[in-house]
DNA sequence: CCTACCGTACTAGAACGCTATTACACCATG
DNA sequence: CATGGTGTAATAGCGTTCTAGTACGGTAGG
């Protein structure tokens, strides 16, 4: 699933394990931290971004409640969520904690399966000239 | 939760969202890729594993259900299970194919983040270099 | 004021992974 | 033959994630 709304791009697949909430969350994590979304810019409606990525309104709440428990995002209620003063350092901090998290899982699995740091290192490097991108 | 058991060596998370019982078939399957189980050798029990590794027999019969589709396990019922003839190509293949997946993954949640390639790359290697092993 | 859209809250249910427990068929061992 | 360990199967229950539906209070705009 892939749609755009407002200044976002989502992209979410629903079959790789990680809840929905949490991919949805952790986009607008991102979108803050490169500056796509701004501190006071209005975030999509939940009912709207629901309808968009096809999944339950309750999903997206979700995602937005755990942003808000972040100081991510402010509620203005019956306007729409903001995204907080200060969300930036904070969304940065966690776009970096996440992502060396994941990439030390990967790490653990190849290291598990006897492989040398070399051979993860060429495997890497391998999977990293298949995507474009700068 | 970590654990040998024979010639295996198995380490089960089982809080990294990965359902358990994928993480045996992968180790069983690891285990056979880099030669510490040969064809022909039985593998630990499902009610031994279970008890070790303090999870319910269920999920182990579960993996080893799902290594037994892959021709990677042979039951002999009333002995144990036996790694089948030519598990071991198999295995490689399956090795690869899963951290290429794994690290793919990876890969296109750092670029989401709007990451350069570099980047990531630096990430990569900050971590690999946190890890000790070969 | 009224309507429409906002966030929020609650209940109910499906699907999945896992646990717990029981039962049964099979084979090796003594 | 009897025992004990093996794989296999079935049922029931739990927690989490997600869906579905409904309802309520706040805010903006005509």
């Amino acid at each position: 699933m892939t749609c755009e709304s407002g200044k976002m791009f989502f992209q979410i697949d629903s079959t790789n394990g990680i809840p929905v909430y949490e991919q949805v969350a952790r986009q607008v994590t991102f979108a803050v931290a490169n500056g796509a979304l701004q501190s006071g810019e209005l975030v999509p409606s939940v009912r709207q971004l629901a309808r968009e990525l096809a999944i339950n309104p309750n999903t997206v709440a979700r995602a937005y409640r755990q942003l808000q428990d972040q100081n991510i995002l402010e509620s203005r209620r019956g306007t729409g969520m903001v995204i907080a003063n200060g969300a930036r350092p904070i969304c940065k901090t966690e776009r970096t904690r996440i992502l060396r998290e994941r990439i030390g899982y990967v790490i653990d699995e190849a290291l598990q399966s006897q492989l040398t740091k070399e051979e993860i290192q060429k495997l890497f490097q391998s999977e990293l000239g298949k995507k474009r991108g700068k």
